[in-house]
DNA sequence: GTTTGATTCAAACACACGTTTGAATTAGCT
DNA sequence: AGCTAATTCAAACGTGTGTTTGAATCAAAC
């Protein structure tokens, strides 16, 4: 057991607030799967609410650098071109993807915990992006607008939000689909959603819809 | 004040869950709410698993009647033809968007208790539907199915599923795009999502994208 | 008017939660 | 080794929770 105590208690609540619930994942559950005592939590972290912010930044933080690195560098690529949707789109959902795809059970966990957070924002969620887990999806909203010029800002920015919807709902708890008889690699995974939400960020708007 | 208890009690409720989540909303803060006694919870349904299985009942017994009888009816207004896309599709969204489109404030702070619900599936709702929220999509997917041929199982299964993420983000809380500076008319998200679901629904599979 | 059953009410119960405490233990440093 | 700070630990504290109780109130029937 080479992880220090810290470590091994945000493994637990990772864990434990993905199956439950963040509300319903009690520090005395949490630090018991961790061999952790009770206090150890106010110790490391000065309360379940630092413990959950610490947990949320520990993968939040580094998935931010990704997709926004890999943003950039679609953009360097397409020099005066513009960058299409498709960079653009990968560049927003495959950091995310990855994290179903790792052996690691705890990054399949975060998966479905982050899920769950983008319908129901938690406090400690508000408390690090400012209320918006998207947040910096206003650098990608400027992007997807430039790369899909026959949209309006407002239809834009629905398209992204329903893109959003299907990609969380997409990492959540894959017992659902097993239940239908379905249970495809995240590669098949990735690749579907990845056509789906293509087509529908694509879809001409109604204006050009009418005329045939 | 003309209303049962019963019937403020599930009132609040749903205003309350819908606002703090369902483990957070006290039965002391519905009560409250609702102008009754803590105990009428358990008087008039057992204790708050009762109340809170009595809350969806309520709304999603008639919604799934809706929905049937809008495909029922699309199957038979297509007879011998196959029933298109969009009909398999409205029948599935629009009972659930004409929540949003109600002035009832219960009605729409249902429609996004609804959202939560459907990525963190509740005790409750596992009782009433047997662990699957959208339970009755064994009747939409083969709906789906027989309208996309072009779409093996697996896919259509997929698809759906981003479908059902889209359309359960679409509903939740709408604070969420006015701090974007986008408020539409629940005609206009409606349309919108319709059409990003369409493409996203009709979308070519590999095997045919790659016969150019 | 009395009786019966349904409903409401204030009060208390048992339990789980997050937090705090202060002593015991460990790790790092000179 | 000896000192210091960091860390762990068992135990208790206060609070909020869902639930239960038993008396009080209401409505309807006879």
């Amino acid at each position: 057991m080479s992880k220090t105590t810290r470590e091994r208690v945000l493994d637990a609540a990772e864990l434990l607030c993905a199956e439950r619930g963040i509300k319903a994942a009690s520090i005395r559950a949490i630090t018991e799967a961790a061999s952790a005592n009770i206090a150890a939590v106010n110790f490391h972290f000065g309360g379940k609410a630092g413990l959950i912010e610490a947990m949320f930044k520990r993968r939040l933080e580094p998935l931010a650098d990704k997709r926004l690195k890999r943003l950039e560098a679609a953009q360097a690529a397409a020099v005066g071109k513009p960058v299409p949707t498709t960079a653009v789109l990968d560049a927003f959902m495959e950091p995310l993807l990855e994290l179903v795809a790792q052996p690691d059970r705890n990054a399949r966990a975060f998966a479905s915990l982050f899920a769950r957070t983008v319908v129901e924002p938690t406090d400690a969620i508000t408390k690090i992006f400012g209320g918006d887990l998207t947040a910096y999806s206003e650098t990608f909203l400027t992007a997807f607008q430039t790369a899909l010029p026959h949209l309006d800002r407002t239809e834009t920015v629905l398209r992204l939000d329903f893109a959003i919807g299907a990609i969380a709902h997409a990492l959540s708890d894959p017992t659902r689909r097993t239940a239908l008889g379905v249970d495809p690699d995240p590669q098949v995974l990735q690749h579907s959603l990845r056509t789906f939400l293509l087509a529908g960020l694509e879809a001409p708007s109604d204006r050009e819809a009418k005329n045939p």
